[in-house]
DNA sequence: ATAGCTTATGCAACTAAATTGCATTTATAA
DNA sequence: TTATAAATGCAATTTAGTTGCATAAGCTAT
C-alpha cells in the first residue's frame, strides 16, 4: 500500500506519523489476518519489542484494531473495518482460528448472530470465535 | 459436595483421586464460575501452583474442564456440562464475562446459535464470549 | 525554515503466567 | 503388601507484557 495512504489513515485517528507505525500498519493490511505483537517482532525485526506494545496499544485505543479473544494466551489483534472510534468499536463479525496454521482471521462478512441472555445480564459486546480448519490447510 | 461423589466424578474420568484433584473439582462444583489457575492458589493456598496448572491440565484432557477464550492473557476453565471425554467437548453454550468483577461463567442454558463460514473452511469448535454486566454487579 | 513543546522510541529492569526437569511421595492394580 | 506408574513439590526457565527514564523524533506556531 502507497506510503501516503498509510499516513493519511494515521492521521485520520490523530496518530503522529511513524516509521514503525506505518510499517506496522502496512503489515496488517499487507497480511488480511490477525498478528500478535511475537507475528510483528519476526516480520519487522527492526523495532524493540516494547514499541510494538505500544504501537498495537495506539491502535487499539484509536480504533484501528480490535483484540480478538482467545484462548492462546497470546494477544491477538485484527485491522478495524469500519471506522471505529476509541469508545466505539462497531465490528460484529466472526474470527476464524485455524487449528492447524494457528491463524486467525477476520470473516469480515459473516456477522455475530443475534442472542439473548438470561434475565439481569447486560450485554456489552460479543464475541464469536471459531476454531477448525482455514482453506488454505484443508 | 460428598467426597465419595468427587472421587466417582474422577474416576469416571479415569483420573487418580488425589486430595488435590478432589479440592479443586469441589471448589468448581461450589463456585460454579469459571476459574483461573490463580483463583485455584488463592483459595487452596496448600498446593503448589504448578501442582494446580497440572490438575487444570488433567481435568482438560480428561473432559471435566474446558478452557473459555477470552481476551484477559489469563487461562480461565470452566466445568464441562455433560460427560465430555477428551476428544469429544460437547458444550456448547454463551460464556459471560462481567467487566465489573471480572468473572467468567458458564450460561448452561442458552445454547450458540448455528452459524455458517465461507466454502472452504471446516468448523470443529464455535465459541461465543459475551461482554457486559452481571447481575450481582447491575 | 525553525524553535519549542509534546510524543514516540529504545534500553534495562521488572512482573506475571505458564512450562520443564528431576527427586520424592503417593495411588492403585496385581 | 509390594511393584509400578503417576502425582506432587521445588527450583529454574521461558514467554508475554509492563514500567521508568533518557534520548530522539514529529508536529505546531511562529
Amino acid at each position: 500500500m502507497p506510503s501516503d495512504e498509510l499516513k493519511s489513515i494515521l492521521k485520520k485517528h490523530k496518530l503522529r506519523i511513524t516509521d514503525c507505525r506505518t510499517d506496522v500498519l502496512n503489515l496488517f493490511i499487507q497480511k488480511g489476518s490477525a498478528l500478535s505483537q511475537g507475528d510483528l517482532e519476526h516480520q519487522l525485526g527492526a523495532y524493540d519489542r516494547v514499541t510494538l506494545y505500544r504501537t498495537l496499544n495506539s491502535f487499539l485505543q484509536a480504533g484501528i484494531l480490535h483484540k480478538i479473544p482467545n484462548a492462546t494466551g497470546v494477544a491477538t489483534y485484527g485491522l478495524c473495518h469500519h471506522t471505529c472510534s476509541p469508545n466505539d468499536h462497531n465490528h460484529n463479525h466472526i474470527h476464524f482460528k485455524c487449528n492447524a496454521c494457528g491463524q486467525i482471521e477476520c470473516l469480515e462478512d459473516k456477522a455475530v448472530p443475534q442472542i439473548s441472555v438470561p434475565k439481569g445480564y447486560q450485554i456489552e459486546v460479543v464475541n464469536m470465535i471459531v476454531d477448525g480448519i482455514c482453506p488454505s490447510c484443508a
